[in-house]
Formats: C-alpha cells, structure tokens, sequence
DNA sequence: ATCATTCTTGTCCGACCGGTCAACTATAGG
DNA sequence: CCTATAGTTGACCGGTCGGACAAGAATGAT
C-alpha cells in the first residue's frame, strides 16, 4: 500500500558511484540527493544516515560479485591465463573508465577500505567479509590447477590470500602512476604468487630488536615523523 | 629578524599524524590548529592552503624515507630476508602502533594516494615520484643479490615494481581484515615476486571482448552496478 | 470512495568548513 | 633603544555539512 517508488535503488546506485569516485568524507549527502533527483527529507526517508546508505551499497556489491565470481570458475580456460587476466582486464576497465568518465577510480573496495577501515568498523567488517569470499573462490580456482597439474600450489590458501592483497596493490600503484601500463607489466606476478614456494624455515617470526630498522618500508611511520 | 618559532614545524608534524590517522578530507584545518595548538590565522600565515601543507608534509616524508633507505641499502644480510624483513618489520610496527595510539592506519602514503590520486595531480605526482625512489631502491638491491647468485632475478624493474604493490596491497588487507599475522603470512611472496618468471609468451596485451567479464574482479565496477 | 500508508517536499537547525583580515605582540639586527 | 619584520590573535565571511520535521501528494488495499 502507498507509493512505490524506485527512489531507494536509485539513491544506491548514484551513491556507489559519486563514494567510488571522489571517497566517503568527500561526498555530501546533498551529493547524493541532488544527483538521484530527491530532496534530503527522501534520502532520510530511506536511510537513517550516509553510514547506513554505503553499508547498503556494500551489500548490493557483494551480490553483484557473488554472480560474477560463479560465472568465472566455470569457465574452462587455463588458470594461469586466467590470474594473469583479471589483471589484463582490470586494464581493460580502466582504459574504459578513462574513455568514458575521464580518469579511473581505482578498486571501490579498496578506496573504501583505505579510507575507513580503521575508522569504521561495521564498513570494515563487511569489506573483511568480500575479501574473504573473494578469496575462498581463488583457493577453489588454484586447488583445482593444481589438481590438474597445471601449476604448483604449495598453499592455496597463503597464495589467494596473497593474490587478493596483490590485485589491491597493483591498482593503487596504476592509479598513483595514472599508467594502466601497470596492469600488463605486473600481470605475471599472478602466476608467481601462486606458486610461491613456503620458506624453508618455518617463519621469521622474531620482532626483532624494534628501532633497527630496515628503512626500506618506513611506511608505518607516524612515528618517523617525529 | 623578527620572532622565530617552531609553529612551522609542528604544523607539520601535526598535520601528518592527523592525514595519517583520519584521511585528508576529514581533517580539517581547525582540526590541525587545535592539535598544534595556535590559532588559524598562524596556519595561514605558513601555508596558503590545506593542500600546500599537505604537500610539504609529503616532501618531508620524502626526506627522511630518503635517509632510512640509504642505511638499509648498506645492511649486508641476505636479500631474501632484507625483503621479507620488510613485512614482518612491518608487523612490528603495526603491532606497536596498536600498543601506542589503540589502532594502526596502514601506510601514510598509500592512504593519501588512494583517497587523492585521482583527484589531486601534485598529490598524485609527489606520491609517484615517492614510489618510484622506492622502485628504484629496490632495483639495486635485487641486481646485487642477483650478482651475487642469492637470488635469480629474471628482470629487476618489473619485481621492484611488483614489489611495492604487494607490500601496499599487503598493508591493505592487514587494515581490513585488522589482522597484523597477514604480513608474517605473506612475507615469502616478496621472495617469490622478487624471482618472477616471465610469461613465456611475451605478453597477453589482447584487450579482450570487454564484456565477456572473468567477474573474480569486477573491480573496475562502477559499471557492474547499474 | 476512503483511508492508511508510503513517498516527497521545503524549510529550518546548529555546527563546522576553508579561508580572510586588521590589529596586536614579541623579537632579532642595527 | 628602536624599528622592521615575523609571528599571533580573535572576530568574521559565505557556504556547506549531516540531520530533523511538519505538512502535503500520490498510491494501494479495502
């Protein structure tokens, strides 16, 4: 009874846009409203804040990407081919963006991800969650190569594990690069991580002497910066 | 002549601490005065801008990574450990992080670059140039374990450049899944990037018929919804 | 035809945003 | 000691933020 009205969907996919391309903080409710053509009161309406409505946009990626993830493991192709290619195509999608929007954006999980897992934790906990289901699917796609024999997979799930982190990375250096070249070059490295041998000494677990410091990867340094 | 003050200093210290913790859009100028403890009529009077500040804090970031790399290219240990070293040097960091300030950000840089590099060029750019000082270390290290026979290295540039997308893709999914062992698990994948074969076939540069969608990385996905 | 329900609208709020400015104070160099 | 200069202050600007709300318009079930 009452209206119906197709608002609700519309305020969702206008939101996963505008959030994917300039971040959360920066995107206003107004944003939202004025580019799904309603008025704020509607907006709250539906949601009760900006924090729910990407929740609910999080979601709706999610399915959307359970759906396509199926898709892909039934495809037959060689499994290499297909980790260098989600590279390649991620390539293919960003020359596209480029093409059509002007500039790429990059992972919309993994902007959401940098910007507020640690200052969110309900959005963190369902961007862990599709990560993870992200990799429960590469573990099937490696544990069946190496059923095959098409590749060596020492540990499945240490290399999907390391894929997904990879795949994140590549697309924040293309994006900081501005070069999708990026993707072709690094595509390789898919099939490397895959095999990764397990070092021969179980693990390096000792946290070494802590102000020694290798330097190279200062990167957790709030600290450096006196 | 005139007076002298620290106020510069601490504006910046405090801006990168602040950037670090909460992202640039949502930190406010306000914000930042209030931490250094001056008005924002001082803030203006050392920088023009939010952005100029921000950029200034990125050229002192610069400067001292500069420094700490230079020390660690004089550490003789092995390289396959120097590279693991630093993931796991990371988890330490992150641990203490967690230990000080209650919870750690990730990576100073690859915060800002995925919140702003596509919407800032001098951001984007002095982050590039960041990254790829970083790339060129590594080269160096990788030839000389690669002169040395520690390691085979069948192409330098292409394994740094992998090699810093996987250790940003690394920190990445440590944040999300708030899980610091992922370093201790995925440090032998610097090995093996480090020692990435090429595809025999020079490389797969088809850009394929876009719309036949592998679908385990729909990244690019604004256009997956709707 | 009615009426509860769903949706939409416009207006309003206090807080805060990035940024400006003129007036004031402390200080180093002469 | 004096003064040019560097640093500081607090009040202020127009605009926007996330959010609240009462009143009205459209609709479906009865």
């Amino acid at each position: 009874m009452g209206r119906c009205s197709d608002a609700r969907d519309r305020l969702l996919a206008v939101a996963s846009q505008l959030v994917h391309e300039r971040g959360y903080t920066a995107v206003s409710v107004s944003d939202i409203c004025k580019a799904a053509g309603l008025k704020k009161g509607s907006f709250y309406h539906f949601f009760r804040s900006k924090h729910e409505l990407v929740l609910a946009t999080l979601d709706r990626f999610a399915e959307h990407q359970e759906v396509g993830m199926q898709q892909a493991l039934q495809s037959g192709r060689p499994v290499s081919e297909q980790l260098a290619g989600m590279l390649t195509s991620m390539y293919a999608g960003y020359m596209r963006a480029k093409r059509n929007f002007g500039s790429a954006h990059g992972c919309p999980l993994g902007n959401l991800a940098q910007e507020m897992a640690h200052r969110d934790t309900d959005i963190q906990n369902k961007l862990a969650t599709i990560f993870a289901r992200w990799q429960t699917q590469l573990i099937f796609l490696l544990r069946r190569a190496a059923d095959r024999g098409e590749l060596r997979v020492p540990d499945a799930e240490r290399s999907a594990e390391a894929l997904v982190a990879y795949v994140q990375g590549v697309t924040l250096l293309a994006k900081t690069t501005n070069d999708p070249d990026v993707f072709l070059r690094l595509a390789h490295g898919m099939v490397a991580l895959a095999q990764a041998e397990l070092p021969t000494a179980p693990a390096p677990i000792d946290v070494e002497e802590p102000s020694h410091s290798d330097g190279l990867h200062t990167c957790q340094a709030s600290e450096v910066l006196s």
